[in-house]
RNA sequence: GCGGGCAUGGCGGAAUCGGUAGACGCAAGGGACUUAAAAUCCCUCGGCCUUAGGCUGUCCGGGUUCGAGUCCCGGUGCCCGCACCA
């Protein structure tokens, strides 16, 4: 009997729509049954989906569908990301509003995700650039302002003179603005920040919690936090300078104080900038020290430089020497107090600044014996160093290790009163003021009589206006006619509204709270949000480690604390995937598409050549797709060539998700006659699979089939639980080709009674469990089954203890550690009849040679090893 | 510099607790069907050897163990994060 072929378009797009209208996949808020939040990082709408959406999407849907199927209330929502820059750089570029373009963005997205036949509940959808999001975000912000999470701090920025705007670290480059080109500046700007340091602490110590977030995300974060314990010193100054008489240091390695050779401070340090003031010279050199560039490559490049300001302060444990200040171009202002001493013996800055500017070297482990040395600390002892002291004597302390070292000498600092102990974090306050138009309005209007006065409730939303333009570079908020007069909500008098708007990171860092209760008056309804959150499983890319998911975990904190919330932690479960990844392409006109070449095999090697004209491509390195390099892939081709469950499976397929996975043209096609595969076996079958009436038991072939499926619903649910996506995929093919060739028999009228039944639950079995990663062949099989109802509100299929474990099993017999036989024994065996079947065995009889042997080693249910 | 990870056939990868290494897929080779092609089905597929079978094999060198891809020590290579952080 012919079959037709599979064809996806129609059939996937029959499906949606058939989800669609039942509603399916809508969540209530008041279901009874236990919740599940399964969420995707919600997408930036640049313009068009990529694989590595397809690849991040189709895990989340596979989670949601399996939870469901599992009897979950499951909520699984989808958002945008929607305010930023690219929307402002396509304005300038192309005359086009960033609203429009945006929500331009989205339509076209949001119908290639749906395209992708994704479980959402769509109901619940919101762009972060909506009002009716940012209005809330604006009440969170001065509810925040109320508790004393926000402050205003002037902070250096760099800025585009020409552009007129501030720009990231990033967008700085060989110290010119990536866009203008021209020098960037440093300028000290009020900025707005949210006090994240306030939580450092509980910051660090909840990471211990979230035994569900991969490990390597937990070390990013606390290194980001990066708390250490040291010692804040005072030192005092020979002569005072105005009202400054002390310099204060702070050290991790206080113990190396003895080795004190010299102060250093920043170039911005309170001193500097009192001498600056009468000092031409020290103010060029500050200034000139600070125009160097921030990347990784200047500073690792970057000469230590230093001014002697001829200012000395007493060394506490000599009081008749002293040690002189200088700036140095590598203390950091906001770390620590902006100042150390340096000890060029134990630190290799300090160290090198010594060497360039002569400065004394002095090494302090002579009182502990070489047992007691750490490594690290004698980094550079003798010869390099010229004298050699040990704390113990000045301090009249009794030091033998270097961990007593630390402890001993913050103890003994803080009895003298010259330093305390200090835990100092790495971690800053959140600025997130910009001066862009598209994003969220800060809610602060500025009276010069009242400061810094929040907007009324009353008054929210803050609205972007819409009548602006982008011909002149600045921000286009500062140059609106009227939107930034208004009067002070707090005594009438004329005042301007703040033009910076906020961080694009504020936006992202709760919006997994909104979807909650999306259209709710309030930020949250807090009895709903504390019902769904935490989120039980975020996925999302390892890019957004550190600053996405440490803005989150604090806005739930502020949350909390201004009574929107009561959970803490925002994502119970974490999972980072990975980048899609391709062969990239290029002859020596540049890089060409994947589209664009064709690869064939000689004489075992891939040879590429352009379509057009037959001219030889080189075949690069395997790199994320990107569009610089056009090995790109476009979503919608393979879509539209192989259907949506052709491109979900392959993406769950033969990697492990968190690694980078290859996209192939032949993985792709292996995939896709996978899914005709079934559908081809399944359709010949179908006629006589209904024909066949249910008979209890099963035993032979009938039995071992049903065996098969039993065991692939324990291990595929194993697999789905700890998102191995790769394995219960190698699961699905194992099973198929088990049930082939019955199948193949079913089709051609040859099965017995039996054996068919078998077979039937067998596979309806199978299409369900490949239903999550594959839901819309799922549901046109399960209709060739005559089933009535729908994969997508069946519940996932159980499997009988009794099918998985086995009564008679094989273990292999070993000799002496090598694998010599295979013996089949009941399960229940006792070790002695293990031990002589296994002697019985004519190959272990021919290795004993007559003889006893030494040991034989049993372990039931896995092996024997005899030892001779 | 500091911190972390990884290394298994031609390729992606399995091996969940220290117990049969290479599941599953891709690629390749051979065969069947076909006028032919596509599609499909069957077989082979780590290496070496006298092909029943044997030896060898999980980056390299040691060690623990009856038994090591897995644990320990020492290397090598690649990847990632942070970084003048005191």
């Amino acid at each position: 009997m012919a079959s037709e072929r599979y064809n996806p378009k129609t059939v996937e797009s029959k499906w949606r729509q058939v989800w669609d209208e039942k509603k399916l996949f809508e969540t209530k808020n008041d279901d009874p049954g236990e919740k599940y939040y399964v969420l995707e990082m919600f997408a930036y709408p640049s313009g068009r989906i990529h694989m590595g959406h397809v690849r991040n999407y189709a895990m989340g849907d596979v989670v949601a569908r399996y939870k469901r199927a599992k009897g979950f209330n499951v909520l699984h929502p989808m958002g945008w990301d929607a305010f930023g820059m690219p929307a402002e750089n396509a304005a300038m570029k192309n005359k086009v509003h960033p609203k429009e373009w945006t929500y331009q963005n989205i339509a076209t997205m949001r119908e290639q995700l749906k395209s992708m036949g994704l479980s959402i509940d769509w109901s619940r959808e919101f762009a972060t650039c909506d009002v009716e999001y940012y209005h809330r975000q604006q009440m969170l912000f001065v509810d925040f302002m109320a508790k004393g999470l926000v402050g205003r701090r002037v902070s250096k920025v760099n800025w585009d003179p020409e552009d007129q705007t501030v720009l990231a670290n990033e967008q700085v480059i060989d110290g010119r603005g990536w866009r203008s080109g021209a020098l960037v500046e440093q300028r000290e700007l009020a900025q707005w920040i949210f006090k994240i340091t306030n939580y450092n602490q509980d910051l660090l110590d909840s990471l211990d919690d979230l035994k569900d977030w991969p490990e390597k995300v937990r070390l990013m974060q606390k290194n980001w936090i990066g708390k250490s314990v040291g010692l804040e010193l005072s030192f005092n100054l020979t002569q005072s300078l105005g009202n400054i008489s002390t310099i204060e240091t702070f050290t991790t390695r206080p113990d190396t104080l003895a080795g004190a050779s010299f102060i250093g401070i920043a170039p911005e340090h309170p001193i500097a900038k009192q001498l600056a003031q009468t000092n031409q010279e020290l103010s060029d050199f500050c200034v000139d020290v600070r125009r160097m560039g921030t990347t990784a490559e200047e500073l690792e490049t970057a000469e230590k430089r230093g001014f002697d300001t001829g200012l000395k302060v007493q060394h506490p444990l000599y009081p008749d020497q002293t040690l002189s200040v200088w700036v140095a171009n590598f203390i950091l202002m906001d770390y620590g107090t902006g100042a150390v001493f340096g000890c060029p013996a134990h630190d290799q800055r300090d160290y090198d600044f010594a060497i360039k500017y002569e400065l004394p070297i002095i090494a302090t482990f002579e009182a502990l014996d070489e047992g007691t040395k750490s490594e690290e600390n004698t980094a550079f002892l003798p010869p390099k160093s010229e004298k050699v002291r040990w704390i113990n004597q000045p301090t009249g302390l009794d030091i033998a290790t270097g961990e007593e070292a630390i402890t001993k000498t913050i103890a003994w600092a803080e009895e003298n009163n010259i330093g305390k102990a200090k835990e100092q974090f790495r971690l800053r306050d959140w600025g997130i003021s910009r001066q862009r138009y598209w994003g969220c309005p800060i809610p602060v209007i500025h009276c010069e009589d009242c400061g810094e006065v929040p907007v009324p409730k009353s008054d929210m939303p803050v609205i972007l206006p819409e009548d602006v333009d982008f011909d002149k570079p600045g921000n286009p908020l500062d140059r609106h006619p009227t939107w930034r007069h208004v009067d002070c909500p707090a005594c009438g008098k004329k005042a301007t509204r703040e033009t910076d708007t906020m961080d694009t990171f504020v936006d992202s860092s709760w919006y997994f709270a909104r979807f909650t209760a999306p259209r709710e008056d309030n930020p949250t309804d807090p009895k709903v949000a504390n019902d769904w959150l935490a989120v039980d499983q975020y996925i999302g890319g390892i890019e957004h480690a550190i600053l996405h998911l440490l803005y989150s975990r604090f806005f739930s904190r502020a949350m909390c604390e201004t009574g929107h919330l009561n959970v803490k932690e925002p994502f119970k479960g974490l999972f980072t995937q990975g980048m899609v990844v391709h062969e990239t392409y290029k002859n020596s006109e540049g890089w060409i598409t994947p589209a664009e070449i064709k690869i064939e095999e000689e004489d075992g090697k891939r040879v590429a050549t352009l379509l057009e004209d037959g001219s030889p491509i080189i075949i690069g390195n395997i790199e994320k797709m990107s569009k610089s390099k056009k090995n790109v892939v476009d979503p919608d081709d393979i879509i539209e060539s192989y259907g949506a469950d052709t491109a979900r499976f392959f993406m769950l397929s033969d990697s492990p998700p968190e690694r980078d996975v290859i996209w192939t043209e032949s993985g792709v096609e292996g995939t896709h006659r996978f899914v005709q595969r079934v559908w081809r076996l399944l359709s010949e079958a179908h006629q006589n699979m209904k024909n066949i009436t249910a008979k209890p038991g099963a035993k032979g072939k009938a039995l071992d089939i049903s065996i098969a499926a039993h065991k692939t619903v324990k291990s595929i649910g194993e697999d789905l639980e700890n998102l191995s996506f790769n394995k219960a995929v190698a699961r699905l093919y194992e099973l198929l080709n088990t049930l082939a060739n019955p199948l193949t028999q079913i089709g051609q009228g040859k099965a017995d009674v039996e054996l068919t039944q078998a077979t039937i639950d067998a596979v309806e079995k199978f299409i369900l469990m490949f239903a999550p990663m594959m839901p819309h062949l799922a549901e046109e099989c399960w209709v060739l089954l005559d089933k009535k109802d729908m994969v997508a509100t069946t519940k996932w299929p159980d499997f009988e203890e009794s099918l998985v474990t086995e009564n008679e099993l094989t273990m292999p017999v070993q000799i002496n550690g090598k694998k010599k036989a295979d013996i089949t024994v009941s399960a229940d065996a006792s070790k002695d009849d293990i031990i002589s079947a296994t002697l019985s065995l004519d190959v272990v009889k021919k290795f004993l040679d007559g003889q006893e042997p030494k040991k034989i080693i049993v372990v039931p249910k896995r092996i024997v090893n005899v030892v001779i």
